[in-house]
DNA sequence: TCATTATTGATAGTATTACTATCTTTCTCA
DNA sequence: TGAGAAAGATAGTAATACTATCAATAATGA
């Protein structure tokens, strides 16, 4: 027996559903091979049109645009991540264990078990790394979030904070706490392979200092005595 | 007598020195209203040169292109900061005291005492919070590192850094905390006011309430005890 | 099986962006 | 006075980010 993880995606953040077409799935898979190519910067829908073969037009069918189709993928990206997270904890009861398996989730490439088919997960997380923040660093943020296109992030975020408030209920900034987890994460990991004296990780580049790191700096905070 | 605080750039940031020409400091002026009034995707040459009563091409003199132009400013703008930390720190004897002053200077609007006629260092912070990470996001960031641009980002980090050793000499990760506390110090500003339930700051929207997740951050890191 | 509808393909066209080039005027200062 | 630098004026190009239209084809269901 086969199993497919199917994702459903928030209807506001494609014009018709890529999941459902070949083209459409076509659109979603190179996307994510051209951007993490090339950048986001660079990737066109032309460009994107011309390598699998249909046209400009064909693209905007499914995406109003290339800002739209980013949310999309960093929003897949998100849901599938969650899913991860809960299937590799859900056996788990002590909420510290559960924090650093979630902080190896988040810092190193997660190899996938279950078929996803057409997404290159691994691919993904470099994607998220360097693009994943302009998603919302725009002036379209209010909009983009009343349209709950950030909601697989914020989902993701809330879970990791109740974690959080399961190891200490009297931590005061979980949320913050979480998205710094989150976004740590992966601009260490950027600094440490494009500015490396950023980090401490410059010498070895390697992902599991970056573990390490994280680890120190949220069990020193949440484990902590109240002063 | 007026002091007048000079920032010297890097050359490669800029084709004509803009602070030596009364166009020049006007672009840079009007670029920081404009950035930050409708965000730098919007922002084009052709836009700002009609509002300095210019034209495209007068400004191509002085910049490459928008994006050296944003570095140019985000680099001013972190020379100024660093100025601020020492000037604001050299009395300062204790590290930890030290450190807590530059959450402070990093995390609120610093008021300027010293004149520097013709920017605007609070709608700067401002630019810093939603545009900074884009100057680093690209594809170009290993060029751009040899040029040298990032420089006064990287010297304010080893700053820091060196300040981290100083309260407690074993702390395993200066560099990587220091770069934490200046993104952190941003981006819970841009999540506080722009995707809230990222943060736990949403309800007051108060800059000194992430001054206080940051102290708790660092200084439990720095201080703890080694296990 | 035929008609309806959805999907894609093909082509064209527009406004804007991101530049480059050139030539003239103005301003400075030696 | 006159050489050189800076700025203004104008033009033009290639690429980007779309929108529109119409024909061809595939899927569906009565």
């Amino acid at each position: 027996m086969e199993i497919e993880l199917q994702i459903k995606m928030n209807e506001k953040l494609f014009l018709k559903n890529p999941e459902q077409s070949e083209l459409g799935r076509k659109i979603i898979m190179h996307s994510i091979e051209m951007i993490h190519q090339h950048g986001f910067e660079a990737f066109t829908f032309k460009k994107l049109a011309e390598t699998i073969g249909t046209t400009e037009a064909g693209v905007y069918r499914y995406f109003e645009n290339k800002h739209r189709l980013l949310i999309y993928i960093v929003a897949w990206y998100w849901t599938w991540l969650e899913y991860q997270v809960t299937y590799r904890t859900n056996n788990i009861s002590d909420p510290v264990v559960k924090l650093k398996m979630i902080i190896q989730l988040l810092a190193t490439t997660v190899e996938d078990d279950l078929s996803t088919s057409y997404v290159d997960e691994s691919l993904l997380h470099q994607i998220i790394i360097t693009e994943g923040s302009k998603t919302y660093l725009t002036r379209r943020v209010t909009e983009d979030n009343k349209d709950r296109l950030f909601k697989p992030y914020k989902d993701l975020c809330a879970h990791i904070a109740d974690i959080i408030l399961e190891c200490n209920p009297a931590y005061a900034y979980p949320k913050s706490l979480a998205s710094t987890i989150i976004e740590m994460a992966h601009f260490q990991n950027f600094f440490m392979n494009n500015l490396p004296s950023l980090t401490d990780f410059g010498r070895d580049k390697d992902a599991y200092q970056i573990i390490n790191f994280l680890e120190d700096l949220v069990f020193n905070s949440v484990t902590a005595k109240v002063q």
